[in-house]
DNA sequence: ACTTAAATTTAGAATAATTATAAAATATTT
DNA sequence: AAATATTTTATAATTATTCTAAATTTAAGT
């Protein structure tokens, strides 16, 4: 049970309770070697199939907006119809198959100095991301 | 009535026909020399300001909805919650205020070249959008 | 362990944005 | 002007998300 009690530490440390459907969700979103990409629907829909106590929706909303908050996850904002969570809160960029709707990590290193020729007095930049809309060739 | 005529033109020449709606909705949208960003509802709202003959909400969604599809303005995806339109659909990024939620345009011409050093086999690029997140200086 | 207080989960209601429906109005074609 | 196709409209339906208040669970104090 270490990669439970990892968890639990995880959450105490940032005045979270390690409640039965945190760590579910912990396990399920961070026990994985790739980024994950999901909307609440997706992370709905495994947490109905790998799980046999069901998690209320509510709890998955109010869990993945405590982890976006605690800096667990990251929003994505892709398109508009869909709202994407991001296992990868570092700096980085995306592709986003138009086609398919899937997401794929651009490492920060993996694209070149962005160089501004304009900035906006007063104001202080924040982050600087690319999208990379891509589609399947034909 | 040149504008109206010249609206109505365009509008033809793409297969829609020029009703008193969508002649009014264009003014709007397009008889401005800045580009405007904006949501459904500002749109509603203002239409709800200017005009004598209310347009249903309805009229609102298919309009904007046939507008992009027809390539008169573009859908941008900043954050989840709201859904914006863009009358400037040429390529270019954005500056978002993250304070303020606020849209400024950022030229095409006003980012360096975007080097890539990843691609993904079978996809082919369609565009590269840059989003610069600002916040106000304090 | 037992009690209390605070935090969390939950089902279901409420809200908000968007889409669907089908009748009435308008525009175009004949 | 009549016939046909398109568009507008009010309203209903749908979907995603947030709210609410009661029940449960966790943590702390004893």
């Amino acid at each position: 049970m270490t990669n439970s009690n990892h968890f639990t530490e995880k959450l105490r440390a940032t005045g979270l309770r390690p409640t039965k459907q945190r760590l579910k969700i912990c396990k399920l979103l961070f026990d994985r070697k790739e980024t994950f990409h999901f909307t609440i629907s997706d992370l709905s829909n495994i947490l109905k199939k790998e799980t046999d106590e069901k998690i209320s929706l509510a709890t998955i909303y109010n869990t993945v907006h405590s982890f976006k908050k605690k800096g667990y996850l990251k929003e994505i904002s892709i398109n508009s119809d869909k709202t994407y969570f991001d296992t990868n809160t570092s700096n980085h960029h995306h592709f986003v198959n138009e086609t398919t709707n899937e997401l794929v990590d651009l490492h920060i290193n993996d694209v070149g100095d962005i160089k501004l020729k304009k900035s906006l007095p007063g104001k202080k930049i924040k982050s600087i991301e690319v999208l990379v809309k891509i589609e399947n060739d034909n």
